[in-house]
RNA sequence: GCGCCCAUAGCUCAGUUGGAUAGAGCAACGGCCUUCUAAGCCGUGGGUCGCAGGUUCGAAUCCUGCUGGGCGCACCA
């Protein structure tokens, strides 16, 4: 609907520049979206308003009004519009005729679980890289919101027709692996943190005696086709290194199970090195002409392209810096064709950012200067009681994600992570996540799923027989304001995908979830829905039935289940 | 000191990419249970959109400068 109103009027300006009344220079603005059509905030002002005629005011040399009239002249007639106003500064409003709101029933029945999707991605390769927690430890909460949040993502990207590929990078090879190692040692001989003789930067959470007693006891570790043995020695740090990294990934592959994430790539830091694909990267940027040596070190000018200062790229003592790898990464991206990357990442480590694009500037291998796209997500702070929880028994300084899980479930975890903007701020209320009540927004949306089957039930109890076309030809009968308003929310989901998916936002589904669920429990109070009337009755169950279906497909967005009972 | 993010009702947060009188949920107050789920619904009160300028027909939204909070500023990752 809101498309045609702006069919409607691009056809009128097209009639106004053919007719010398608008310039026709104006016209490829007018193309690239400029035409902008808002739903209304108040019924006074119609259904839908544009504000082209405010727009356009200026290069047409017209007062904005004036222009309003001669756009509103010149609108072809729609059976859907009743009436067309110009107001205030000049606002063109449309109202829609009586009916033309329900024909999204209809729509949504049709298209199901298609409902609300597009093909706007035109079925390109995007790669959404998220989560990339070092194999050291168990998952926490904020490796939780990039879970929530990228697999939102991806989600909300695969429903706008994109072809998406969800990768996870371990970071298998720096130092922290090294230290990971020593600290199971420590473990493994019988040291504990409290001791005078761990290590100043060695982990001290619970979790590292769990994997120094199974590498002890000679367990097998199954993951990715191989399998890793203890082999028993606390000596051979080598053994210890490769057992406590498998250790890790699998307890981290189960938490990003128990959450419903899974990824298509799991790519390892250390294979760019076995592959030689660090050195290559290396020898290109030598080739660059963007290096230099200083004290013993190799430096990249990264000031050539916004950073604030040049970064070391192998150190005096040799090796190289974490960014050499990270560049190499990114390359091996590109060359596997994907020209749009997104990565989701804590804001912790938003100084890469100007780094790995630096670096692949560097290169000069095509890479355009914005690639690749960030989403960055802000710290969560755990609440309960109105206390901050700050640690956990099995890692010791942190909440874990798998804690989340255990304490308030995979749906209400998921939701609360994603429901935020990732840029700001999220505080985790841990009771309010938990309550079986209406103020807990998850379960509210829930509810209002189980809430249409239940009714659904009761009709078939009552013997109402009725299938999902019934009430099609009856929708003019959905006429109460509880219905109207419902009628319109529905008819934004696919707007709100398309934009949340452009936008990377996936909290806006959430939001307008919320929004749903609470017009259909007011829908629900104000009205029966079980009526002698059968064509009233059908017509209610229809809607009711689509408003279901819309949950249900954004409640898939999100990674949430839609309960039939609850 | 430098960079990035944030600041909207008592609390948690939205705000359609610059639009009309800034919204929702909690909390507070007042109503509603012979009912398909009261696990709910309706109503009322509550605001200098952190502060000060600027841009224009029009600013919570864009620009500049402050204030306050978070994060980051390694030859760690």
């Amino acid at each position: 609907m809101k498309q045609e109103v702006a069919d409607l009027i691009g056809h009128a300006l097209r009639h106004l520049q053919t007719t010398g009344t608008l310039p026709a220079e104006i016209a490829p603005d007018l193309l690239n979206g400029r035409l902008q059509i808002d739903h209304t905030k108040d019924k006074s002002h119609g259904d839908f308003a544009s504000n082209i005629a405010l727009a356009l005011a200026k290069p047409a040399k017209s007062s904005p009004r004036a222009l309003a009239e001669k756009i509103v002249a010149a609108l072809p007639p729609s059976q859907h519009i009743a009436k067309v106003e110009i107001a205030g500064p000049g606002f063109i409003n449309f109202f829609l005729a009586a009916g033309a709101q329900s024909a999204v029933v209809n729509d949504i029945l049709d298209a199901a679980e298609k409902f609300g999707r597009s093909a706007v991605g035109q079925n390109k390769k995007v790669q959404v890289e998220f989560v990339s927690a070092n194999p050291t430890g168990p998952l926490h909460v904020g490796h939780g919101r990039g879970a929530a949040v990228g697999d939102c993502l991806c989600r909300l990207l695969e429903a706008t027709g994109w072809d998406v590929t969800r990768e996870f990078y371990y970071n298998d090879a720096g130092n922290q692996i090294g230290n990971l190692a020593l600290s199971v040692q420590c473990r493994a001989r019988g040291l504990t943190p409290s001791d005078a003789h761990w290590p100043e930067d060695g982990y001290r959470g619970e979790y590292i005696a769990d994997v120094a007693n199974a590498y002890m006891a000679g367990e097998t570790i199954t993951a990715d086709d191989h399998h890793v043995t203890g082999a028993k020695d606390p000596q051979d740090l080598e053994a210890i290194r490769r057992f406590a990294v498998a250790y890790l990934r699998r307890e981290q592959d189960l938490d990003l199970r128990a959450f419903g994430v899974a990824f298509d790539v799991y790519y390892l830091e250390s294979s760019l090195y076995t592959e030689g694909k660090v050195e290559a990267t290396v020898a290109q940027l030598l080739g660059s002409g963007h290096t230099y040596e200083l004290d013993n070190a190799l430096w990249l000018k990264t000031t050539d392209f916004g950073d604030d200062k040049d970064r070391v790229m192998r150190k005096s003592e040799g090796g190289f810096t974490y960014f050499v790898p990270d560049v190499a990464y990114h390359v091996t991206k590109w060359q596997r064709g994907f020209t749009r990357v997104i990565n989701e990442q804590g804001a912790d480590h938003h100084s890469t950012i100007t780094r790995v694009r630096a670096g692949l500037q560097a290169l000069n291998i095509g890479i355009p200067q914005g690639w690749p796209e960030y989403v960055l997500h802000q710290m969560v702070t755990v609440m309960r009681g109105g206390e901050e929880v700050k640690i956990s028994k099995r890692a010791g300084s942190y909440v874990t994600l798998r804690d989340l899980i255990d304490e308030v479930g995979h749906d209400a975890t998921r939701y609360f992570l994603a429901a935020r903007r990732s840029d700001s701020q999220l505080v985790f209320d841990i009771d309010l996540a938990r309550a079986q009540t209406n103020d807990n927004p998850v379960y509210y949306i829930q509810y209002a799923h189980a809430r249409v089957c239940s009714v659904l039930r009761q009709a078939v109890e009552k013997g109402f027989e009725w299938n999902c076309t019934n009430g099609l030809e009856n929708l003019a009968l959905l006429n109460a304001d509880e219905e109207i308003a419902l009628l319109n929310l529905l008819a934004r989901f696919p707007e709100t995908v398309e934009q949340a998916a452009q936008l990377l936002e996936p909290h806006a589904i959430a939001n307008y979830l919320r929004e749903v669920a609470a017009a259909l429990h007011g829908w629900y109070h104000a009205h029966q829905f079980l009526v002698e009337d059968a064509a009233l009755r059908d017509a209610r169950l229809a809607l009711a039935v689509a408003t279901r279906q819309v949950i249900c497909n954004g409640l898939q967005l999100l990674g949430v289940s839609a309960p039939e009972e609850m």
